[in-house]
DNA sequence: CACAATTGAGTTTTT
DNA sequence: CTCAATTGTG
């Protein structure tokens, strides 16, 4: 039985049990992942299941995607295993075949999380109610809430702060259904009432799989738990996988106490616990399992207590720095010289709590070059420019997509403002393009003319889009001339430009793959933080939420601050605070050799200034078992508060600069690394711009 | 009535 | 500093 081979006893009984539901409550670096793919494997090999009959449910994209390719090696597999995927990707695929039944048409498009205000606020707008009480990011949570917990009493909880929230909610679902549109909500909730409402459809689906496998179940939330009891009925095959002190999202509705309903709704279920950890020291683990052991919640009972035959370790440093700025510049410091010690920089990752704290660590790695990648942020399907793009070829696809329209509509301007999307607004009937063909008679002229041309390029996006994506979409940049609309608009429309035509690229490898631009567009609004992770020796930075899942030989943890780490937010409510102590958990656990924890005495706020800070209050339980190294020495006054790395290479059109032998003058245009500059002396220069400072 | 220029507010985590 | 909202201007 080589499939059982290498698996601890507590694994193995995993993967064997099939009698009744099984909860493996896996701790970190516990084997988990290699436990659901195991199975997956005994399930083909042995018990002769089809891989596609077998569902497996993971968090990421990314652990999808690598639990795919083990199990493809392993299984020798000609074809990829397609239901091995996340939540979102399966109900979205679910949707895509049975879309007719809930109302929607099968091209249906999904609003991410900035469609999905914007269409809040309209509403708002459009009920008229008080903006300052309602708003947008407010409703949209409570929306989220509800839609999250099947539980439309949170209306009522609402009723005497949020009276017209009720009305809101209404409308916004209007508004998407008549977009033929999808928040990331609805695209779980609508599986949901789609199962509930068509038993045979429903009956089609369980038919349609024999066992199902779920990873990370401490962050799955109510709606995917039930659409997980529907798929499964009252059969008994059904494994998941997941860590209570490891729940991060209860803000997404997840909740570490779900764990322990599994056991409720899925009668004599089985439990498992795997707490032998291949990951880490016996030092980090040490310290990993005080941090958790202050929790509280009935989850507790639960608790798992890692341990490991990796005896001792190293000890685990907190460095105290002065500024923040130094706190950047120790970290960089410290991974130079542990890379002249033998370290590969893709050994380190470096974790924070908000992604802005990423902007001091990238300027000290700039200056010690150090290659990193910082992943999550602003990602890149949610650039504006990319969006703006895209918008073109959702509206042309699919002419319902509101938030799409009024994006494009008039940009570049055509004229059409508020007044006039309202007119238009009138004549809507079934999409958009039916409103502007009614309403055109009674626009005014100038605007008939750019209504025509909007609507000739629209049916030239509508006729090449899905074939051509990737041209279709240089054609959009030129007709509309986009790349001088960002040239006015933006500083940095140098950047903005690369972004376009990294589009480009992406549309390109759409067309030689074979799949659709719909299935592109599915796939981008669904991407992940951890998707873009590359296999480069760079060191990782990036948020403790999106170290979910991964390991690294060395981890730094900075910003241990209160108000950073744990969050100000979380302050006056435990729960929140709770959830705080998990994630500081999960950090910890993400090493495997080294943890270096660091805090700066004071920071610096967006304008300047610099603020005192307090330790974070979880230091104080861990004080003990850790060597804190604090540097004292004082700030002259010469250093830079604020970094000036990124305003030398900010060399940009229209800038004031200085050169040391033509003295000042303006920066008339720019190409590659060479400015044109306008000299108030020696008149017009092109330089290279390393020879400019700003004034 | 659309658009540019100016002022003002403000940093969780993310499918 | 960087974005969104608001105010003036053509």
């Amino acid at each position: 039985m080589e499939i059982l081979e290498g698996l601890n006893e507590e694994q193995k009984k995993a993967v064997l049990h099939f009698s009744s539901p099984l909860l493996v409550l896996a701790g970190a670096g516990s084997g988990k992942t290699r436990v659901i793919t195991h199975k997956i494997m005994y399930l083909v090999e042995k018990l002769s299941i089809p891989v596609d009959r077998i569902l497996a449910i993971t968090f990421t994209n990314k652990a999808a995607s690598e639990m795919k390719e083990r199990v493809i090696d392993a299984l020798d597999l000609k074809e990829e295993p397609v239901w091995i995927t996340t939540f979102h990707s399966l109900s979205a695929k679910i949707l895509r075949i049975e879309a007719e039944h809930i109302g929607y048409n099968r091209d249906f498009v999904i609003y991410d999380e900035e469609d999905s205000k914007k269409a809040i606020k309209d509403v708002i707008k459009e009920l008229n109610v008080d903006g300052e009480i309602y708003k947008p990011e407010k409703i949209k949570n409570v929306i989220s809430q509800i839609k999250q917990n099947l539980d439309e009493s949170v209306l009522d909880f609402y009723a005497f702060t949020l009276p017209h929230l009720p009305k809101i909610y209404e409308k916004y679902n209007e508004h998407l259904v008549f977009s033929n549109a999808m928040d990331f909500d609805d695209l779980l909730l609508n599986v949901v009432r789609l199962f509930r409402e068509n038993p045979d459809i429903l009956k089609k689906w369980q038919d349609k799989f024999d066992y199902i496998l779920v990873d990370e179940y401490q962050d799955t939330n109510l709606v995917q738990h039930e659409i997980l009891k529907l798929i499964v009925g009252n059969r008994d095959c059904i494994t998941v996988v997941g860590d209570p002190q490891q729940c991060i999202y209860t803000w997404r509705g997840a909740n570490p106490e779900n764990i322990l309903e599994f056991e409720n709704d899925f009668p004599d279920t089985k439990i498992i616990k795997l707490e032998r950890n291949y990951r880490s020291t016996e030092k980090i683990l040490y310290v990993a399992n005080k941090v958790i052991k202050g929790a509280k919640g009935r989850w507790k009972e639960k608790i798992l207590k890692l341990w490991t035959d990796k005896k001792g370790g190293e000890d685990i440093h907190l460095v105290i720095l002065e500024t923040d700025k130094r706190e950047s510049e120790f970290i960089g410091k410290r991974i130079k010289s542990l890379v002249e010690h033998g370290y590969n920089f893709s050994d380190f990752s470096v974790l924070i709590r908000m992604s802005y704290l990423s902007r001091n660590i990238e300027e000290a790695f700039i200056k010690h070059n150090i290659p990193y990648q910082v992943i999550g942020g602003v990602k890149f399907y949610e650039r504006a420019e990319i969006k703006d793009i895209l918008s073109y070829l959702r509206f042309a696809l699919q002419p319902k997509d509101t938030q799409a329209f009024k994006r494009i509509i008039n940009l570049p301007p055509r004229g059409i403002g508020e007044k006039t999307f309202q007119k238009i607004h009138s004549f809507f009937e079934t999409d958009w393009i039916q409103a502007l063909n009614d309403a055109y008679e009674n626009l005014p002229k100038k605007v008939q003319i750019r209504v025509q041309e909007f609507l000739e390029l629209v049916e030239y996006i509508r006729r090449h889009g899905n074939e051509k994506p990737s041209e279709t979409a240089k054609y959009i940049v030129d007709v509309i001339g986009y790349e001088s609309y960002l040239e006015d608009k933006y500083k940095d429309w140098e950047d903005r430009i690369a972004n376009v035509h990294e589009l480009f690229n992406a549309l390109k490898e759409v067309e030689k793959s074979g799949r659709t631009f719909l299935e592109f567009l599915e796939e981008s609004s669904l991407s992940q933080a951890q998707d873009n992770i590359q296999d480069s020796n760079t060191v990782k930075i990036m948020t403790v939420h999106a170290a979910k899942g991964l390991e690294f030989p060395v981890v730094f943890i900075a910003g241990l601050e209160d108000g950073i780490f744990p969050s100000g937010r979380a302050f006056e409510d435990i729960e929140q605070m709770e959830e705080e102590r998990r994630l500081f958990y999960v950090a910890i656990t993400r090493a495997k050799e080294k943890v270096f924890m660091s805090y700066a005495r004071k920071r610096a706020s967006f304008s300047g200034y610099l603020n005192e800070t307090k330790p974070s209050r979880f230091l104080k339980e861990i004080k003990e078992d850790i060597k804190i190294l604090s540097d004292k020495k004082p700030i002259s006054k010469k250093e830079p508060v604020k970094s000036d790395t990124f305003s030398v290479g900010g060399i940009k059109k229209g800038q004031l600069v200085k050169h040391k032998a033509f003295g000042k003058g303006v920066v008339i245009s720019i190409n590659g690394n060479k400015a044109t500059v306008l000299f108030e002396n020696v008149g017009q220069k092109t330089i290279m711009k390393d020879f400019l400072e700003t004034v």
